[in-house]
RNA sequence: AGAUCCGUAGCUCAGCCUGGUUAGAGCACUACACUGAUAAUGUAGGGGUCAGCAGUUCAAAUCUGCUCGGGUCUACCA
């Protein structure tokens, strides 16, 4: 017979994988995904570009599962789904990478080897991984177009950049200013904080620190502190790096932290003071001994310094206070601080939200120059800026005693002084230091000189982003981030607390500024395309800025010079101001991420080509990638998309959280505990490795990895499905199944079936109702569900018997109700194997097309030559009918319940029982059951089953409180309530079941309200029935009736034999189809048992006849119940 | 320091939005059974202070607050 459906020996996902990777790959299956949507609505993705300088790891499998689901599911639906692959090439691990290939430092750069050289050397070198990438992608089944890739270093690709921030530029939302970094004084260069993060860097060291007093001007609002005392009064600042002290320009203080204002002494000099300090640090500095002790008998060097606390005030208060400056100098007048800040208003006492009283004073020294908090509290509230260190890290010429010092040992000083140290003595000296004393604290070092780092002002480009925050605050809003708290949370967030980002870069591979401008900084030019840059370069040739080499014509100049848009060529280029002067380009680089950040843009060359298709691809539908992106990449392709578009970027954001490994840890190359994706892929099949890691966890949670729950998804959702197709293919095969009846009408097939499909429709409606809201967990395991427990365990293995029992007699008379039903039954199944093949396709994309196909294969039919090329099924809400779902879960339970009470007293399910006895539990439960008996009888085997009346006498009924519908009406009294209807016999419960029951009668003596209760307060059960085995669950009670019949014994006998025989058919390797004649050796009374059954059991064992000999010499023996027969089964 | 997610059986996770009776499933383990889907299946068993504390409520795994533990992000970083 021909096998129209193929079958097969064993299940081999990898081989499944590899074959439909083939089968995809010559039948272009992807582009005709897209191709014949040619003119569909379409559904934007973009692709978040990866850097291919490093190998991909399992973590990326997750985020691009997801994308790729989505895709293949939208396109499904009928959208067209473009999806352009990208690469991020430019950035500092790039660099870092070439320059541990090359052996080389920064500094190396320009001398050692030539910048141009340097950068070809990136250039090739990032996308060195691109193969494995390329392979990963394609062996994990990830839908995108490879070939024609957006490459972030191209020419075309910088050029639309220079576009935006041209467009930034226009808008006045690209600007230069001055930001706190780390800058490495040994060094002369600024750190970022990657290198920052460069292991240790971060060391503990030992540092002098100050608690400076800094003596507060009385005037009219400061009178509050005054009127108490006549000593002077001071506030306690502690910082340890006493060399930014002279640049101190004010004090800030915590709004809502309490001060107190102390009468004390202070401690190295002995003369009476009143210092401010935070209420809670006052341990910190003063001993609790010394409060309240007598000022008189106290003198300088007493260990116990007398205080007395005057007042106690909010931060707040202090605001705007003044104080004389710490250390004046020449440097560091006010009029000097004018000079650099005009208008600037230092020397005041100013309020910050960072301030805590973790240590210090809760007073914070604020040197705007040298601290990023203090930068920008100094800016709002207007203190001016003083940097009185220079890039060498020594003092500035007028800072008196310390002029020339160095703030740290930077240059390797044989006998060098600290400057902090000299700067402690002389606030001793002067009264002005309350504690010093030597400090450890962790503290960034260089990671090339080993010197610490100082944070330094430093020139630099910015986006104006606070602009438009409040815009982009309320875009956001209208952004699907699943998880919503992301949203909200750690993005909306990070929104209101927006800085302007800084943009500059001091490296050597990346996109460079476009901005040229002259010498004095008069003039500035910001380039917007290269037209423009090559229009600009002519006029600074004709201009005669440019010295053309000998015979180079203009134009070949100017195309030497712009080939390629990168360092150092663009250096080299000298443009020419309106007034005639030169310009150069300013030396920063740009932050990488505004590379990805403008790929909505730039992957298209917008707008100097594909303005349509840029038009109907912005903007996205859909992105995804780890919820590390946050802060990357969805932040800057917002910003980007709210400054120059006004719009959002993407209407949904799916952020995935990290894949850890099984023990909970964060994958690593260091600790050897990062998982090979090609390994687990080759291994284990992309199908169940998707699978695992969709299902396993929503895809924002965390994951543990382990390749166990890899295994398990493998056995026991494919393993299952695959058996299901199997079992289908055999007997469609045998059948010669192929699809080619008229479809039976729904409402004609018997329950069983009216029930499979109903609950698949069921599950389709939830599969796409899942897949919409971007939950694909759910839906994986819905399927999951319907696959392992309706489907497998429990549709087929009810229906087996339909599909295996001939249609026809031996002798050919056809039954046509046989051959309907088993139509039926063939349809049914094959309907939910091909819509589930469709449901799992965006997950599971090869095993489906695997599934589909062989069904296809058998049916002759195909819609489509792959499943990814078909419409996503829709539920068909006529089919569903949740009652019938109920009522099968019903008999679903009842059939547990008997099959476990047939558990405990030992009767197998071969033995036919004759009576289950099953209370009912109402109307409703009565024609529940009703359709369900049948299904209960024959899985359970028992012959009949008894409905008991509600109203019977006969078992004892148990009540238990409803406490929704009580605990409202009862309030306090429901535990008393609960405890009496737990009480009830049989008739009160019937009582209040048929009218109301007045739980306590003697109200009135209590002095309570009556309360009466009905049958809805109440659930029923059964607490036993006499002379019954008895199983419950929930109000569900079942009783079976153990007593065997003679009948019930023999009946049971032969279905034994039956088994034993069928056990022999199959050791013998018979085929499913083969015809037997049983010989059996005679023995007490088995003719008898047998012959009573034989109809059935010939029936059962495809056999012709069961002849009986009184001895059998090569027969078999086999044990049926506790008789050891002889037989022999010969095939005909 | 701030933000955010997570904490339920040995493990992986449901349940929480919308409070209600004895908190579920799978894996693993133990025992028994079943076997024409068989690398499957059924039944039973052990295994839980639902991280902790407090509050709201007749009633809290579920709502609120705080604490603890773990992860991630941010602190001008790619």
């Amino acid at each position: 017979m021909e096998k129209r459906y193929p079958e097969y020996q064993q299940l081999s996902l990898t081989t499944i994988a590899d074959d439909i990777l083939k089968f995809w790959d010559e039948e272009k299956i992807f582009e005709k995904s897209v191709t014949e949507k040619e003119g569909k609505d379409s559904f934007v993705f973009y692709e978040g570009p990866p850097s291919a300088n490093g190998m991909p790891g399992i973590h990326h499998v997750i985020s691009r599962t997801l994308k790729d689901l989505v895709c293949r599911y939208k396109t499904m639906r009928g959208y067209q789904v473009n999806r352009k692959g990208g690469w991020d090439t430019h950035g500092l691990p790039v660099e870092l990478g070439v320059e541990k290939l090359l052996g080389i430092t920064k500094e190396d750069i320009g001398k050692k080897i030539s910048v141009e050289e340097y950068n070809a050397t990136c250039r090739r070198e990032v996308l060195k991984y691109k193969d494995k990438w390329d392979e990963l992608t394609r062996k994990m089944g990830y839908w995108v177009d490879l070939k024609h890739p957006y490459i972030t270093f191209e020419n075309d690709y910088i050029e639309t950049l220079w576009w935006c921030l041209r467009q930034l530029y226009d808008k006045d939302l690209l600007y230069e200013s001055v930001s706190i970094q780390p800058y490495s004084p040994a060094a002369g260069t600024g750190l970022s904080s990657h290198e920052l993060n460069q292991p240790g860097t971060y060391k503990d060291v030992k540092d002098t620190s100050v608690v400076a007093m800094f003596k507060a001007v009385r005037n009219q609002d400061s009178e509050f502190l005054f009127k108490d005392s006549t000593a002077d009064i001071y506030y306690l600042a502690w910082t340890t790096t006493p060399w930014t002290l002279p640049s101190n320009l004010g004090l800030t203080v915590g709004e809502k932290i309490d001060y107190c204002l102390i009468e004390t002494a202070n401690p190295y000099t002995g003369d009476f003071v009143n210092i401010v300090v935070a209420q809670p640090l006052i341990g910190q500095y003063l001993k609790p001994e010394g409060e309240g002790q007598c000022f008189d008998q106290y003198k300088a060097g007493d260990k116990i310094v007398p205080w007395k606390v005057l007042k106690t005030f909010k931060g707040k208060d202090l605001e705007g206070l003044r104080y004389e400056q710490l250390l004046p100098s020449e440097a560091n007048t006010l009029e000097k601080v004018q000079e650099i800040t005009p208008g600037a208003d230092p020397f005041k006492i100013i309020t910050g939200d960072f301030v805590t009283t973790e240590d210090g004073t809760g007073i914070v020294h604020t040197a705007p120059a040298f601290g990023a908090d203090d930068f920008k509290v100094g800016k709002s509230h207007n203190l001016g800026i003083l940097t009185l260190v220079d890039k060498e890290g020594k003092f500035i010429d007028g800072v008196g005693e310390f002029s020339g010092r160095y703030v740290k040992d930077y240059k390797d000083e044989k006998d060098y002084v600290d400057v902090n140290v000299d700067i402690a003595v002389k606030l001793k000296l002067e009264g002005r230091a309350f504690r010093i004393e030597k400090y450890e604290h962790n503290y960034p070092h260089c990671w090339r000189t080993d010197k610490p780092v100082i944070y330094y002002p430093l020139e630099a480009w910015f986006i104006r982003t606070t602009a438009a925050k409040d815009r982009m605050i309320e875009l956001n809003k209208t952004i699907n981030w699943k998880p919503a708290s992301t949203g909200t949370g750690r993005f909306g967030n990070w929104l209101e607390n927006m800085v302007d980002w800084n943009l500059s870069r001091s490296r050597f591979w990346g996109t460079p500024l476009p901005v040229w401008r002259t010498e004095d900084g008069e003039e500035e030019i910001c380039i917007g395309s290269k037209e423009e840059l090559i229009v600009e370069i002519g006029k600074s040739i004709d201009k005669g800025f440019v010295a053309l080499a000998n015979r180079e014509t203009k134009e070949a100049y100017i195309l030497r010079m712009t080939k390629d848009l990168h360092k150092p060529y663009v250096d080299d280029i000298v443009l020419v101001s309106p007034n005639g002067k030169p310009m150069k380009r300013v030396p920063d680089l740009i932050d990488v991420w505004f590379d990805s950040g403008a790929m909505p843009y730039a992957q298209w060359h917008f707008p100097f080509e594909n303005k349509e298709t840029f038009k109907k691809n912005f903007p996205a539908d859909f992105i995804a990638e780890g919820v590390d992106q946050t802060r990357g990449w969805f932040y800057t392709l917002h910003v980007l998309g709210a400054l120059l578009f006004d719009s959002v970027a993407y209407k949904t954001v799916v952020s995935n959280g990290l894949v850890l490994d099984k023990n909970g840890n964060k994958m690593s190359k260091r600790l050897g505990n990062a998982v090979d994706p090609f390994v687990t892929l080759a291994e284990l099949g992309p199908d169940a490795t998707r699978w695992y890691l969709i299902t396993n966890a929503s895809p924002w949670d965390s994951l543990r990895f382990d390749v166990e729950g890899i295994k398990e998804v493998q056995r026991k959702l494919f393993g299952t499905l695959y058996n299901t197709y199997q079992f289908f293919a055999l007997y469609a095969n045998v059948d010669d199944f192929h699809n080619q009846h008229a479809e039976i009408p729904v409402s004609e097939r018997p329950e069983m079936d009216r029930w499979i499909l109903s609950s698949l429709n069921s599950l389709v409606d939830e599969v796409v109702k899942s897949f919409d809201d971007y939950e694909p967990t759910v839906a994986g395991r819905a399927i999951d569900t319907f696959v392992n427990d309706e489907l497998s365990n429990w549709y087929v293995r009810l229906c087996r018997r339909r599909f295996w029992k001939p249609a026809r007699t031996e002798n050919g008379v056809v039954n046509a109700e046989d051959v309907k039903d088993k139509i039926s039954a063939y349809q049914t199944l094959l309907e939910c194997l091909v819509t589930v093949s469709k449901l799992m396709a965006p997950v599971a994309p090869f095993f489906a097309d695997w599934l589909y196909k062989n069904l296809m294969d058998g049916t002759g039919a195909a819609q489509k030559p792959s499943v990814h090329l078909t419409d996503f099924p829709v539920a068909n809400g006529l089919v569903i009918d949740k009652e019938l779902e109920e009522r099968m879960a019903l008999a679903q339970d009842i059939s547990s319940l008997i099959l476990s009470l047939r558990k405990k007293v030992n009767i197998k399910v071969r033995q036919p029982l004759q009576k289950v006895i099953i209370p009912s539990l109402g109307a409703d439960f009565e024609r529940r059951l009703q359709s369900g008996i049948q299904i209960i009888k024959s899985e359970t085997n028992i012959k009949e089953v008894e409905l008991l009346p509600v109203d019977n006498d006969f078992i004892k009924k148990r009540a238990k409180a409803n406490f929704k519908t009580l605990g409202k009406r009862l309030g306090a009294r429901m535990k008393w309530a609960a405890n009496e209807i737990q009480q009830l016999t049989n008739d009160k419960i019937d009582e209040a079941v048929n009218g109301q029951l007045l739980l306590n009668p003697d109200y009135e003596k209590a002095g309570e309200d009556p309360i009466y209760i009905t049958g809805e307060d109440l659930e029923l059960s059964t607490n036993e029935i006499p002379g019954y085995e008895v199983a419950i669950k929930g109000p569900l009670t079942v009783a079976l009736d153990l007593e065997l019949s003679d009948a019930l014994k023999n009946e049971g006998y032969s279905r034994e034999l039956v088994n034993r025989v069928q056990n022999l058919r199959k050791v013998h390797k018979l085929e499913i189809t083969d015809k037997i004649v049983l010989i059996v050796e005679q023995k007490n009374g088995v003719k008898d048992i047998i012959s009573g059954f034989n109809e059935y059991i010939c029936a059962e064992i495809l056999a012709r006849q069961i002849d009986f000999v009184p001895e059998l010499k090569d027969g078999e023996k086999i044990e049926v119940n506790d008789d050891i027969l002889t037989v022999k089964i010969i095939k005909i």
